[in-house]
DNA sequence: TCTATACGACCTCTATATCAGTCATTACTT
DNA sequence: AAGTAATGACTGATATAGAGGTCGTATAGA
């Protein structure tokens, strides 16, 4: 965005990291964590813990990644082991699709 | 991170975002879409769209989930309508939960 | 009760993510 | 085979995320 214009984003993806940081917020207070110590295990600041817990999403995307790691959230209800086995189902998936996308007429039906 | 300290990521979040991204250009290119188009029904440059879908890990998490919801790949494996049920469950197991965390005097093991 | 501390809400400063371009190369379409 | 569009890999400028702190309040434990 080039001025001061405000990012927008979709009620679903709001939505989306709300829940993922309430959800964060509860994991952590179950194993008994404070925001500090979850800071520090994740090598960020306690101010960046309190943007996660509240769902902000101008949050790193890693990060945001590592703290929910840590405090025992699945990331796309996969289990460590399978991701690598997904990684590979969907880079073959990959090359049977064309490399390049070229427009010719409106194919896309716009789901706004 | 004062300096240039790099950030360091578990391999699972790794993972999960290299799938992430690879799930988002496999499904930008099923839905014939090119990355310009992508970009700007994101709102966003399409040098964005480039590292998300290289999965880097210092992308807003905002921006990656917005993606991730126009080319049609659920967050957390639910549909729009079950996250904000989703996200009341949460918020009520928070009232249960403490609302601060204080850290229980060391169990004292200074037997050897 | 009393007290150490977790938390929320701020702040400033610096590193960097994002924007908006360019260019060369590749790969679709006709 | 030619023409055109898409992509990858860059760039510089600028907005902003994150670091690291302060302060006041609230809370869990003793």
């Amino acid at each position: 965005m080039s001025k001061s214009a405000k990012r927008t984003y979709s009620a679903y993806s709001s939505d989306a990291m709300h829940l993922l940081g309430a959800t964060i917020r509860a994991e952590r207070k179950t194993k008994k964590m404070s925001q500090q110590e979850l800071a520090e295990r994740a090598g960020v600041a306690r101010s960046v813990i309190q943007r996660v817990e509240k769902g902000d999403m101008t949050c790193g995307v890693g990060i945001v990644f590592e703290v929910a790691h840590i405090v025992g959230i699945p990331l796309f209800s996969a289990e460590p082991s399978r991701l690598a086995h997904h990684i590979r189902q969907v880079e073959d998936k990959l090359t049977l699709l064309p490399k390049t996308i070229h427009k010719k007429k409106k194919v896309i039906n716009d789901d706004f």
